[in-house]
DNA sequence: GCCAACGTTGGC
DNA sequence: GCCAACGTTGGC
């Protein structure tokens, strides 16, 4: 089973909002490597959930609960998106700037490609996260 | 097909 | 608010 991170601006979609939704489309990706990213993924898949620009943190989980589907925010049909549905807040949330002081997590797409907003992340890395995050599976 | 100009993302 | 990274657009 594979693991991801999705980004979101806490401004225009935070975790309190996919919390009170529960199941919450996963819409308005409009680059190519991360539309790729999510039709990669599959039912079951579960994805890190982080906050860029306010707070900067990975913040909770959410599970793949519908596979790619056309983008119903999207003028064309050329972009997809699945449905998340919301898991569980990491007890402690971990940070960028913990991830950047840490060599482990040198080669976190997080890190690499800090403009990137749908990315794999390795089962190596998603452990290490979720332990640090005090998340209990 | 190259590349300069421009727009956007996101960290600081 | 600034700027680096990087994707996209458009002239040639």
């Amino acid at each position: 089973m594979a693991h991801w991170l999705v980004k979101s601006e806490p401004d225009a979609f935070s975790w309190a909002q996919q919390v009170a939704n529960g199941v919450e489309p996963w819409t308005g990706v409009r680059n190519h490597m991360a539309k790729n990213n999510l039709k990669a993924m599959r039912l079951g898949d579960r994805a890190f959930f982080y906050h860029s620009n306010v707070g900067k943190e990975i913040v909770g989980i959410v599970e793949v609960v519908r596979e790619a589907y056309p983008d119903p925010t999207a003028e064309s049909g050329d972009w997809v998106s699945v449905d998340m549905k919301a898991i569980g807040p990491l007890p402690r949330p971990v940070t960028l700037a913990e991830l950047k002081t840490d060599p482990r997590f040198a080669e976190l797409a997080l890190i690499r490609q800090s403009r990137l907003s749908v990315m794999p992340v390795s089962d190596l890395h998603w452990q290490l996260i979720a332990r640090l995050g005090g998340w209990k599976a």
